[in-house]
DNA sequence: GCTTTGTCTTTTATCGGCAATAGACAGATC
DNA sequence: GATCTGTCTATTGCCGATAAAAGACAAAGC
């Protein structure tokens, strides 16, 4: 089978969408540019509104023939990356699934029940082993670490490190810093959420990683935002499988990350430090509850 | 091809050089235990000596027929792992080689050149690419970073902050912790090795990756740890390939380490957080020093 | 003269297959 | 009764092959 196709797929789903909103196409290069794919994929795109009817293609000239039916899209299930299906299928086991820490990990079990091959699986392995979930004993099996509460403490302990030492560093950012901007926006977020709380709370776990990100890119250090994505996939999975109280939780993470703003405003670094350690303390105590 | 069976040839290796000394051979899984490889191997490595007249051999009864030759051994080639094989050749090419910042990475260029398969390669990559050396572009080719001034300072700074909290979780490791033992082993050797420091200096890298290894265990957290893998690699291929000023540079390094160590042994937090400081900082510009 | 398109080549992502290695279990041996 | 050996099965590590996707280059169009 070889190589899947959910790159045509995913970016043949957005250009229906762009096709939905604007009544032409623009040039080739143009529209490889705006979905982030290679000119190929995007003559195959084309070629592929040509046979179902949405368009008429001769070299410049493309003319949209009608609206798209959402029959016009690929199934959602189709586009994602192989990567991200092992992802999800692997951690609704070691999360929800009863996976005692010390367990095996057998890669053609998994690569049999998510009906893919042996290397994918092995790649994802040795690509999530960084998260310090699982562990390689080579030439034999993977085991198990589990999401316990040492690796739980293991983990905010860096994060505090690295956290604190780079919100120092992005009070020191230039009054021209892009990041300033950035944070602006994030602030108006965060107000917009807390003003619509009740149906808006979901959203926090995505501006969550957006703010911190934002925090620990003033690093400038590859390390430590490269660390960001272990907290990053953690707390993700974590606001996606433990709701309760998710609404009184995010609000209240609102309410302490607009401080932390406010702090980072100031440039005061006793300020900051105070905000930051309040409100990571109570992020580790959310995710310790989440454990036991 | 399949698999190498490189870790046959290199237990069978270490086996002839333990039945060069003691004159005979334990049980199977006596055996299997002792060289770190399950009894099929064993049987294979028995074989094997009998087959080159180095061994009775049945059930129980094991004989040594004669005292192992140089010939008798594997040559060393053979029984590094693969991935020791595509380490050592990829870190040549852009430590030694004229590697620029941005090249692009090949994979089936890379497999080639060593001569054997891109999936090896690609898992290699994979696994590199946690030491933030190269980054992939997803669907198309890796880039790499480069060793350069930037990845040097932040490598240096992320490994200051873990090794001051490293040294001063050292230090209140209960007085029955092993890790005292291994210190005073530890600085036994480095003692030595001043003590012929002539001849003896390039053992130092091998100790300094010990010393600083059980310095970062006693956080007792798994990212700190596994951290040090990155610092290990980047120092060890930098003291193999750079040797200007090698016996001076290592044998100040080993002074300081001593101030260290005995700074640790005082359990005084002033003391510890000092000598660590002033260690780190010589390590620092030596590295830097190579770079530019 | 710059951008677009047609065509072709190169490279990556993934699969199935096989030899090396690990590991399980029952019967044999001390 | 504990450990060892014989035998068999399961799993990993690695390869070559192939479709998807990227990308190079020249000719065409504005």
């Amino acid at each position: 089978m070889a190589k899947q196709n959910n790159v045509f797929k995913d970016a043949f789903n957005r250009c229906v969408k762009l096709l939905d909103q604007s009544a032409s196409l623009p040039s080739e290069p143009e529209l490889g540019a705006a979905l982030g794919v290679s000119r190929t994929t995007v003559r195959a795109i084309l070629t592929r509104l040509e046979d179902v009817g949405l368009l008429t293609w001769e070299k410049r000239r493309k003319i949209v023939l009608r609206k798209p039916l959402a029959s016009d899209y690929f199934p959602t299930e189709e586009t994602d990356s192989l990567s991200e299906i092992i992802e999800r299928s692997f951690m609704r086991r070691i999360l929800a699934g009863g996976a005692e820490p010390g367990m095996q990990i057998n890669e053609l079990e998994l690569a049999r029940e998510i009906g893919i091959g042996t290397t994918s699986v092995r790649e994802f392995l040795i690509r999530f082993s960084r998260f310090g979930l699982i562990e390689k004993r080579p030439n034999s099996h993977w085991v198990l670490k589990g999401f316990t509460r040492e690796f739980a403490l293991e983990l905010t302990e860096v994060r505090e490190m690295f956290e604190l030492r780079s919100a120092a560093a992005f009070a020191r950012l230039p009054a021209e810093h892009p990041a300033w901007l950035e944070l602006d926006a994030i602030e108006a977020v965060h107000h917009a959420i807390l003003g619509d709380i009740e149906n808006r709370y979901p959203d926090f776990s995505e501006l969550d990683e957006r703010f911190h990100l934002l925090v620990h890119r003033a690093s400038k250090n590859r390390f430590i935002v490269d660390f960001y994505d272990v907290i990053a996939i953690v707390f993700h999975y974590h606001y996606q499988w433990n709701k309760t109280n998710a609404r009184q939780r995010n609000a209240r993470a609102l309410e302490e990350h607009l401080v932390y703003i406010a702090a980072l405003r100031s440039r005061d670094s006793v300020q900051i430090e105070d905000a930051c350690r309040r409100h990571l303390k109570s992020a580790r105590e959310t995710l310790l509850q989440s454990i036991n």
